[in-house]
DNA sequence: CTGTTTAGTCTAGCGGTGCTAGGTTTTCTA
DNA sequence: TAGAAAACCTAGCACCGCTAGACTAAACAG
């Protein structure tokens, strides 16, 4: 029984090791370039393994791996928003957004891009999302029916994309969350 | 010459019968399904032959597709605006925006999310894109240095996408115009 | 009309992908 | 220590994007 213990742990570990393995390499070359053959590699074990961690198989990998982003994403937003209130709440949060979606790429990609099952978000992401949702709700005091807030979401959403497509001028990115937090304080 | 105007003929329609298989098919089973084998078939040919028309593979006929794209959106958005101003023009755009991308979520897609060459935006679709963006910004009477309306585009973006995701609340789709319009005119 | 060149097309194959059936080895249990 | 169970690997499937080289049809020159 003791051995079982250690097993577990054993199964724990390595669990943990494909999932950065994964993280690790997605962020470096996109999630193309995360392969079952690279991830059995750098875990030093072969393909069939990663199945008996992951019977979905990559795109199991891949969710587990958005999970942690939804996660991480939520705290992120509820620390940026600390003790502000107003215009400041939401300036804060929004730098919080643009800056984890920029220094987490290939996670931000997997929480929102991919086209992983789309009953997931309903499922284990859900209340993590809520949580999140939640935070940004608090930022701008919304006490309507969420439909501000989504709105804010949406909007930091959009440029969290465009910006990593290159598609709008770096150099205005402070701008840009000046611009946001004027319309959406209070 | 004159065959060799018909030959021209040919080819010019064999790259409009490509591009719009491809487009259906990634409308019908998204740009997975839009594979080289199957595109040759739907048009009668071999692999080889599409390589004839587009060299740079699939990713060059989801470029031109997504080429055809910018054009209608833009056209899409100067239609919509008319002659609405303020408040009226930004619901206006924003509608006509949020169905464009909602009817042709393939070709929204080939767009904005399919990693397509980075360059790729500064060079054959940068006119395009930025007839679109023109459009945006003369709905909102934006008199600055665009950086509202680079806003108002990334909370549509946002918007659209996370709609297609499912992740905001169908039902509340036209409050969220209102909203957006009422914190974007003028 | 004939021979030659050129353009068009196909066959066959490369290396890669996600995934899995079945046999082998290791580990645990009794 | 013998047998059961878990862990793991080999080998292979069907598919992907893409391409070299052979073949055939059309255009041209004499």
């Amino acid at each position: 029984m003791a051995q079982t213990a250690a097993r577990r742990r054993r199964t724990e570990e390595r669990r943990r090791r494909i999932l950065d393995a994964a993280r690790a390499r997605a962020d470096a070359d996109g999630w193309d370039a995360v392969t079952t053959r690279h991830l059995a590699d750098s875990i030093g074990y072969t393909q069939p393994v990663l199945y008996g961690h992951f019977p979905g198989g990559k795109t199991e990998i891949m969710r587990a791996v958005a999970l942690e982003g939804f996660v991480e994403l939520a705290q992120t937003c509820r620390a940026a928003v600390g003790g502000n209130r107003g215009r400041r709440a939401v300036e804060a949060v929004a730098v919080a957004y643009l800056d984890f979606a920029a220094s987490h790429p290939a996670l931000y990609e997997a929480m929102f891009q991919l086209p992983l099952d789309a009953r997931f978000a309903q499922e284990d992401a859900e209340s993590e999302l809520r949580e999140g949702f939640a935070a940004l709700a608090d930022a701008i005091g919304d006490d309507g029916d969420g439909t501000v807030t989504e709105v804010l979401w949406a909007a930091m959403h959009g440029l969290s994309l465009l910006e990593r497509a290159g598609r709008l001028r770096a150099e205005h990115r402070d701008d840009r969350v000046v611009e946001l937090a004027a319309r959406y304080c209070r």
